[in-house]
DNA sequence: CACCCGAACTGAACCGGTTCAGTTGTCGCA
DNA sequence: TGCGACAACTGAACCGGTTCAGTTCGGGTG
C-alpha cells in the first residue's frame, strides 16, 4: 500500500464526523462544540493532515498568490539592488500568510502585457505589484480591464484605481543638494535615469525643484538609464563639457560608482576635484573609494506595506494610499567643499588631461 | 447578469459535445474527429475560454509550478548578481510551458527547511531549485524525504538523488592564475568565499591546485563572504600581511571591487602594484576604474537549462547531468605586469603608509 | 446478412476542499 | 408537557477541469 496524503475524508472518518466538520473546525467557523473542534484538530494532527491548497484553490476561487513582473533586460537585472531586497520584503509577509509569490522576468514591451494577461486568465495570482511605474504607464488601465487587484509603487502620473505604497524621492535629493550647496557648490549636475519611468522623472524634478530653491540653474543634467554604462558616458559628457561640474547627483548607485571610476580614469581627485553623491545605498557604496555619499531607502519595508496593502485589498477591504518614510541622505566622504573660487576654473579642469595609463576606452562595452 | 469566466462546460454547450470531448480535443488526445475538434476549438475561441489553471491543477494534481528557495540575508540579497539572470534564464524557458516561478526568501537556518517543508506539503510546488549548496548539504536529504523533484546546482558532495547542472569554476581560477603567473607574479592571494559554500569551497580548492601547478604557495588565502564588507576586511589582511601579495584574486566581483577600493585608499596603485581578478563580470566589473579582469559565467542559460533539466525530471523523464560551457577569464585591466623584483620588496610595501585624506575607517559598516 | 471492431463520443466519478440548506437534539420557558 | 429557538452537525452540491468505462454507430468481413 503506497503512502498517500491524508485529506479532510480521513480526518472526518477518523474524528467520527463529516467532511463539513473538519472544515469548519480548522477555519474556526463557529457551530461546532469546542469539545468536537479539539477532537477534530487531534485527529488532523494525528494524521499530519494539511488541507491541500489545490483543493483550497479550487473551491475558493483564490490563488493564494501574488504576482510581480518584472520588465527588464536580464543582462542589466543582476546589477539592480531593488527586486531582490522589495521581493524579501514582500516574502516577508506573504510566509506567515500562507501566501506565495510567483516571478515572472520577462522583456519589455508586449512580453510584459502578455504577462499579465496570462496571469490573470489563468487565474494564477490574486493579485499584482505594480513597479517601475512608467509615465502614463499602459499597465495601469491593462491591469484593471483584466480585474485584477493591484497595488503601485509610488502614485501613477494617471487616473488609477488602485492603493499606492509611496516612499517620495524628493526629500532624498533635496538634502543631497542641499548638503553640495552646503558645502559650497553651485555647478551642480545630475545624472539622471530615463525620463520615461516615474522614478527617474521623479528625481530629475526633484533636483530641478532643489536647485531652484537655492536660485541655481539646473542646466547640467544629463539622462542616462540607471546602468553602469549610461552612468559612464553621461559622466564623460558632463567632465567634458565647458562649465564642468564640480558636483554630481546621479540617480542611482550604480551609475555614481561608474562615475567615479571615469573620474578617476581621467585623474580627477574625489571628493577634492568632484563631489558625487548616489541613490539607493547599496552594499558597495560603502565600500568602494572613496565611500559614497549617498540617499537610502528602506525598500524591504517598502516590500512589506506593498504586500499588506495588497492582501487587505484582495480581503475586500478599502486601502487608502501608504505613505513611507522617505528616504534618507547617508553622508559619506565622496562629497567635500567645492574648491573652485566662483566661476573661475584652474587649468585642471581641462579633462582631456593624461588619461591613466591603464584606463583604454575600448574596453568599455 | 455580472461577467463570468466561461468554463468548461459552456464551451461544451457551445459545441454541442460533452465536457469530456472538449478536454480531449484540447489536448490533442486521440477519439475526437477533425472535424469535431475543429468545432469545439472554435466555440472555445468565441467564448475566449482558457482551461482554468485551478481546476487542471486539481484533477491532475499537479501545480505547474517549479519553487526557488533562497536563503540569505535580505541586506547583502540586492547586491547578489547571480540570483535575478539566473531567475531571469528559468523564466524564459517556464513562460512558454505555462509554468511558473515561486520564489520564497528566507533567512538561513531552520526558515530555510520549513520553506522547503511548506512547499512540499501544500503541493505549491512540483520540483525545485537547490541553489548555493553547501557542503554536506542537509536540503539533499531533507527535500529527497519530501518527495519533491529536485535539480542542483552542480553536483554535491554527497549521494544525491538528482540531476545537477553543472558549471565548472575550476577553469575559470585557473585561467586568472594563469593569467596573473604569465604577467610574472608569485605571490598570488585568494580571498575565497565561506568555505561552507560548495563553490565558495570550490573556487578556492581551484586557487590552490592552480597555483600547486606553477609549483607556488598558495599560503596568501583568506576567507571571507562574497560582501564587499567581507572582502574589504580580507583585502586589509592581506595587504598589511608581511609578504604583501602582489596579485589577488577574489572569489566574486564584489569583494574584487572592493579590494580595488581598499588598494586605492591605501594608495596602493592598481593594476601596477597590485593585480586584482574578480568572478562573475557584473555590469559594475567592467565600468570601475581600472576595469576588473574578471571570470565570466553564463548565468542566464545555467537557469534555462536547470529549468529544462528540472521540467523533464517531473515529466519522468530520467536525465543525466548537464555539463554547460565553463566559465571564462576576461581581461581587462586590473592586471598587469609584476613590479616585484624577485622577493625583494620596496619600501613603499608598507601599507601602513599615508592613508587618503579623505579616508576614514569609522564609515565601513 | 449477421457479426465484430474500432473510432467517436458520452456520462459520471474524481481530485480535495468549502458552503449552505437541512436535520437532529437540547434547553428554556410558558 | 409542549413548543420554539438555537447550537451542533450532516449531506450534498459545487469549484473546473481530467479520465475512464461504456454506448453508439458505421464499415468491413465471412
Amino acid at each position: 500500500m503506497v503512502k498517500r496524503r491524508p485529506t479532510i475524508a480521513d480526518v472526518a472518518r477518523r474524528a467520527g464526523v463529516s467532511k463539513g466538520a473538519v472544515s469548519y473546525a480548522l477555519n474556526g467557523r463557529p457551530g461546532i462544540a469546542e469539545a468536537t473542534r479539539r477532537r477534530i484538530l487531534e485527529a488532523a494532527d494525528a494524521l499530519g493532515w494539511r488541507p491541500s491548497h489545490r483543493g483550497r484553490s479550487l473551491s475558493v476561487s483564490r490563488a493564494f498568490t501574488l504576482g510581480l513582473v518584472v520588465a527588464r533586460d536580464p543582462a542589466l537585472l543582476g546589477s539592480d539592488p531593488f527586486f531582490p531586497t522589495f521581493i524579501a520584503g514582500v516574502e516577508s509577509l506573504l510566509a506567515e500568510r500562507g501566501q506565495a509569490l510567483v516571478l515572472q522576468v520577462v522583456a519589455e514591451g508586449e512580453a510584459e502585457a502578455e504577462s499579465y494577461r496570462r496571469l490573470a486568465r489563468d487565474g494564477r495570482v490574486d493579485g499584482v505589484f505594480l513597479t517601475d511605474l512608467r509615465r502614463n504607464d499602459p499597465r495601469i488601465d491593462l491591469v484593471a480591464e483584466l480585474g485584477l487587484p493591484a497595488v503601485t509603487l509610488n502614485r501613477p502620473d494617471q487616473p488609477s484605481p488602485f492603493p499606492a505604497v509611496c516612499v517620495d524621492d524628493r526629500p532624498g535629493i533635496q538634502e543631497a543638494v542641499e548638503h553640495l550647496v552646503g558645502l559650497g557648490h553651485t555647478r551642480i549636475a545630475h545624472v539622471a535615469g530615463p525620463e520615461e519611468y516615474l522614478h527617474g522623472h521623479g528625481r530629475c524634478e526633484a533636483f530641478r525643484a532643489a536647485m531652484a530653491e537655492h536660485g541655481l540653474p539646473a542646466t547640467l543634467v544629463d539622462v542616462a538609464d540607471f546602468t553602469a554604462a549610461g552612468g559612464m558616458a553621461a559622466t564623460r559628457r558632463l567632465l567634458g563639457s565647458p562649465d564642468r561640474p564640480t558636483a554630481i547627483v546621479y540617480a542611482n548607485d550604480q551609475m555614481a560608482i561608474a562615475g567615479i571610476s571615469v573620474a578617476q580614469g581621467l585623474g580627477i581627485q574625489i571628493p577634492d576635484e568632484l563631489s558625487v553623491t548616489g541613490y539607493d545605498d547599496t552594499e558597495l557604496a560603502a565600500h568602494i573609494h572613496p565611500p559614497l555619499t549617498t540617499v537610502r531607502q528602506d525598500v524591504f519595508s517598502w516590500g512589506q506595506v506593498a504586500a499588506r496593502t495588497l492582501l487587505a485589498l484582495i480581503e475586500g477591504e478599502t486601502t487608502a494610499d501608504v505613505h513611507l518614510e522617505p528616504a534618507q541622505l547617508v553622508v559619506r566622504q565622496s562629497t567635500a567643499q567645492s574648491q573652485s573660487r566662483d566661476e573661475q576654473s584652474d587649468p585642471r579642469d581641462n579633462p582631456a588631461r593624461v588619461p591613466s595609463p591603464h584606463h583604454s576606452p575600448s574596453e568599455e562595452t
